[in-house]
DNA sequence: GCTCCGACTGGAGAAAATGTCCAACCTGGA
DNA sequence: TCCAGGTTGGACATTTTCTCCAGTCGGAGC
């Protein structure tokens, strides 16, 4: 039914552009226009993400970053495509490759700004949100619900947080624990489970 | 003695570069070619920065970043000029005006990375620099070594780390404390004068 | 020189936060 | 059904953060 939509998009933005389409019902992916990540019939749905996100009722999530494991990065939208109930009937997401004008950024960048430290780059001020958008991109990523994550999973998102410093944020570990919708207990213990494996 | 070299380097960076020649010895400015920031006779010295940034008994800082109050950014290197008995005789500070490029760079990074959250911008890994660095920043903006500075600097101080929320971050309190040559004490008590005033 | 005063200091201890432990409790698979 | 492994709330230990205070210091005024 969203094909040609889909199959138009992709040829639109041709050289680094991906279109990937799920179905909300049973987790699946149904079709990628030009796959950058090798997919077919993965997992992915992101209903569990959607209620988060979506307070105000807006169905065109991002666009956000994403990195693809090969370092290349990406800008990301997805869009809820509703049936005539208005129930969601499928999840579209369009990935463009985002590298080359932002290497074209950064050559310009490096003139204008010398090898010094970085601008004004005060402390992330609302961390917090970033924690969720770690959390959510993950759980796009995996097409898995935050409650629905596996033991791994989590192991995985808590590298990316500590990784990204969240740790060394007072009061991280509750906030934190309450993204994951998980205790504090099982976050210590996850936790410890991480840094015993790489300190 | 050194004011032809300044002159050159002030008329190579013509447009939009500053450089300012300090006398060492008795905080002052010696002399200013192509004035950005209204100065003449003013103060700044940075013998007490330089004792901390010069381990390796490097004689060139930067290039760093500095604000201007209208909010031109600029990029500084600072030099020390040391007479024959390799005792420091002047301070050669060059400010290069950086906000055209920058603005050419945000247009194109603005056309690489849409409206949305920003690129992987993980936490300040290492903080404690950052806070040496915006202390350091406001000492050699008044010339004024850490130990010199008035109970208002501090305050100035503070409220500037405080907004780059320096004090989320876990155990920054002693750190800044030792950053700013004072004890704990004194910084809480100066922190809740300022949370005080504007809370 | 002496006193007063405001600011600073180190240390003591309260309060809060962070981490650790554990027994009870799920949950899915043999 | 029972077991193993993972999770959980809560108690408790530890560490950090904050407050308080009595003593000190240095300058201004006498």
């Amino acid at each position: 039914m969203w094909s040609p939509v889909c199959e138009a998009i992709a040829a639109l933005l041709a050289p680094h552009a991906e279109v990937v389409l799920h179905d909300a019902g049973n987790d699946r992916v149904l079709a990628v226009w030009n796959p950058m990540s090798r997919r077919g019939a993965g997992d992915p749905s992101l209903l569990g993400e959607l209620e988060r996100l979506d307070p105000a009722g807006n169905d065109v999530y991002g666009p956000y970053e994403r990195l693809l494991s090969d370092g290349r990065r990406l800008s990301s939208v997805s869009a809820v495509l509703r049936d005539d109930g208005g129930e969601p009937s499928a999840v579209l997401c369009v990935n463009l490759d985002r590298t080359p004008m932002e290497q074209a950024a950064a050559l310009l960048a490096a003139f204008a700004a010398p090898t010094a430290p970085r601008p004004e780059a005060l402390f992330e001020q609302d961390w917090t949100e970033r924690v969720h958008q770690i959390v959510g991109a993950y759980v796009r990523e995996h097409g898995r619900g935050v409650e629905r994550l596996t033991r791994a999973d989590r192991l995985a998102v808590l590298a990316e947080l500590d990784q990204a410093g969240v740790f060394a944020v007072r009061r991280a570990v509750p906030v934190v624990a309450g993204a994951l919708k998980t205790s504090r207990s099982t976050l210590y213990a996850l936790l410890a489970e991480l840094r015993r494996s790489r300190p």
